[in-house]
DNA sequence: ACTACATTTGCACAATGACGCAAGCATGCA
DNA sequence: TGCATGCTTGCGTCATTGTGCAAATGTAGT
């Protein structure tokens, strides 16, 4: 009924665990980082050959990524072409942000509120 | 040199896994929801008493929240006030948002690049 | 059908992290 | 100084997860 309470189910609908773990390896971010930095979708043999941990791992990691919807593949012959598809996390951080703010805004949730710092 | 190196750099700038690793568990979620829900700074007590983990176990949830600055606590007595204070992550949230935009838009990293889907 | 190549899966192991309990530390009050 | 209250820290336990190797699966070409 107040805001409050409107704005923290916002928030709780944008706050998903899963999302955050998937994001939180990093062999997982140099995955992302180098499909975002490839000037195409790359193989998973091509994206194990620019990381230190083996190529079963680099699979592994490779289907967390596509559950939560970051990265897509595609067979082609014998090989699996992945790439960035960011879209829903793009929207999901913009949601989250917006309800972060709804929720605390400056001069509500952080001391600066009552010392009117410096 | 290219805009794809370019926009890799700004990318990993924000792509940090400690931050999403401190928002990957359900606990410390819930704990973040409590603060946004409530209308004031709330005790350690107040926070365990909602959640059915021991009070050791917030206390440590919360230092970990700390750590990455989307909680401050304040002494005030013998007790210890937390409140959100998610201006970083929101700042975060939004340049990670347009990092990802830039380096994959619509068209250039998803499948409907070349299947102009439906 | 056989072979070569690309990827995934089963298995074992080590590292990490969440958890509860008990003890320790800090603050305020009698 | 002694005691009660609120929080943190040390320690042991258990579940989860990242990892490598080997075997299995899938795909294309001979």
């Amino acid at each position: 009924m107040t805001s409050k309470s409107q704005c923290c189910s916002t928030l709780s609908q944008w706050l998903e665990p899963d999302t955050f773990k998937a994001l939180s390896d990093p062999s997982r971010a140099s995955l992302l980082l180098q499909l975002a930095g490839a000037d195409g979708p790359q193989t998973v043999s091509q994206l194990a050959a620019q990381l230190p941990i083996d190529i079963s791992v680099v699979s592994r990691h490779l289907k967390i990524l596509k559950e939560i919807g970051v990265v897509s593949a595609e067979r082609q012959g014998k090989e699996i072409l992945h790439r960035l598809d960011c879209g829903d996390l793009i929207r999901m951080l913009r949601n989250l942000a917006d309800a972060l703010e709804t929720c605390c805004p400056p001069g509500v949730c952080s001391i600066e509120q009552e010392e009117k710092k410096s």
